[in-house]
DNA sequence: CTAATATGTGGGAACGTTCCCACTCGGAAC
DNA sequence: GTTCCGAGTGGGAACGTTCCCACATATTAG
């Protein structure tokens, strides 16, 4: 930057101004200024200009599994405002681990990230809270009441009705569900399953499941053993709703003819088009906007308060699902049910 | 860090050493010092460290698309060996656009990353090579004969070649390619696929697409449309096979009974077993692996030769290719080829 | 023609570290 | 008992910016 000036014959402020596009300064030494830095092939130093205006302008995404498409998804609701708004991202992934989660936080708070946003942390509650302390944080994708940190959360409990209620609707009576364990999103969505299944006066059968396409195909040869099969099954998520269905088809179940299926998050694996999975949607580009939003009136200062925002599920119907088997002997009650 | 000092009764020079657990310290004021640190919440500023210390100890990683499950399997071994040599990663996405891409560059300079590995970039060579001067530069997935520029790439063609002959060996001769446009890996996987073409006297067909669904199933209706419809199609990537597939199975053809498909670079989409197609695969984690490796003598400074890796892909064979149906009427001639 | 007001411009002190060098001090060697 | 040595410690100058304030210059009003 030195050098810039000498050559443009002005001082380091001025460059400095220059740098940053300030209107202050004449369109004469502006270019000169430009032509020197382009010529020195001057670049500033990120670093030292935070370390100087004590914020960098840098927002951390701590991200959980890079392989789980829902993320990719709300990524890009998440990039563009960022991007619209002049800030940039620095992501982290935490790979499903809390250990290397609160790792990578600890390096987005060293480096004074002006914000942190959370998709669907592992992470305990008190290290958040720590975490809030320090920098504004914005948690996605899981129900977290600590003061000062704003949420982002789908109503997964009602998603899981919608999902429900759709199988009823058609007339299936045995549903069970492939749950997500204890991970974040499991819980509310098991809730929502039994609720809706109790409302209908039906029976809840849970099957342990971890999100992922492994446990979904673990989770379907439980069910083969079963006695009497369900009619339809309803999946925590599409990655272990697509491992659910391979199994089953592969011991000769045909879907949707014998047996219905219900995914989560309709990723774009759920509208593959050999899947075809009907499943409750997310709103996950305008899911990630509203995080940045929220984390930004934060930093600006425009709001104080702890803000909690419940974005609302919609149910979207592939093939997956039909009316349960006239076999079964229960369409017709299911029909009155309905 | 004043404060701590004087908290533990040191200098502000003991501090920083205790902070980068230099050897040089008593125990008996390293204890003192961490437990000043502790209780005073203290966090060093990466920022000043970095600008004092010149370097950051971050490798910034150029990742083109959240959303191909391919990326984020190279992430998983970039992820691996940067941890394990305490190296911290900054990622950025261009999301398929080059001008977002220079962008994200350009901030990862501007912040004096240690090293920039690049995911199959779509930058021109010339940006390539001036982002060299500056940091060492790592290309992943596209080759690039820059002075400097070091490369990891599969052999491309070479996985064309296997998926042909696969083919081929079945009985097939009617093989058409869905090639990948103009994108990185596009031109090396026709040219391997025209080449064992011809190699074996056969005629090449290629239809255009660009490596996504869409692109696949649009192909799709491009083959649907020929007045002598292929047996087989060699799809340029995973991504677009899933798609071509999807059209062509709702067209009525059954796969592999009417029709064998094989894809590019066995990502989690084609282990799907609804799916289970058969791919070319690349050692994703290795090539991960090996990017941060070679990107790391560099900066350590103990190799100053361009290096260019290249990995060796396989074939994994799954059910979406067989013999030719017998309709076809070209089994034997096949047969005596292979 | 002077004083008051816009506009730009420049200098110096932060920002929170690391790095370099000079120093102290206890113990070993002569 | 002096000298020497090395481990451990402390002070001051970077690192490359931004920010604050004072200043120079040109423009306008009285």
């Amino acid at each position: 930057m030195e050098d810039v000036a000498r050559a443009a014959g002005v001082s380091r402020a001025l460059v400095s101004l220059v740098m940053r596009d300030s209107p202050l300064v004449s369109a004469d030494r502006r270019k000169r200024v430009l032509e020197a830095a382009a010529k020195l092939g001057y670049r500033p130093n990120a670093m030292a200009r935070s370390l100087a205006s004590r914020k960098t302008g840098i927002i951390g995404v701590l991200l959980n599994d890079l392989h789980n498409p829902f993320f990719a998804e709300i990524m890009d609701g998440i990039e563009e405002v960022a991007e619209r708004e002049g800030y940039r991202l620095l992501l982290s992934t935490g790979g499903r681990r809390e250990e290397r989660e609160a790792t990578a936080l600890e390096a987005m708070l060293e480096f004074r990230v002006d914000g942190v946003i959370m998709l669907s942390p592992l992470l305990s509650s008190a290290v958040v809270r720590r975490a809030a302390e320090t920098t504004p944080v914005v948690v996605l994708s899981r129900t977290m009441r600590i003061q000062d940190v704003d949420t982002v959360v789908t109503d997964e409990a009602f998603g899981a009705q919608l999902a429900v209620q759709h199988l009823i609707g058609l007339g299936h009576v045995r549903i069970a569900h492939i749950d997500g364990g204890e991970y974040p999103s499991g819980p509310p969505r098991r809730r929502g399953y039994e609720r809706a299944m109790r409302a209908a006066g039906l029976k809840s059968v849970v099957i342990p499941g971890d999100f992922s396409e492994n446990g979904g195909t673990r989770a379907a040869e439980e069910i083969l053993k079963m006695e009497e099969l369900p009619t339809a099954v309803f999946v925590a998520n599409d990655l272990a709703a697509a491992g659910a269905m391979a199994r089953l088809q592969e011991a000769g179940l045909r879907i949707p003819d014998d047996m219905s299926i219900v995914g989560f998050d309709n990723t774009s694996l759920a509208s593959l088009g050999q899947i075809s999975l009907t499943s409750v949607n997310q709103p996950r580009e305008e899911m990630g906007e509203l995080a940045v939003r929220t984390i930004l009136e934060r930093i600006r200062g425009t709001r104080t308060e702890t803000a909690h925002h419940l974005t609302t599920p919609t149910l979207v119907v592939r093939r997956s699902t039909a009316h349960p088997p006239v076999s079964s002997g229960w369409e017709e009650d299911a029909a009155g049910l309905a």
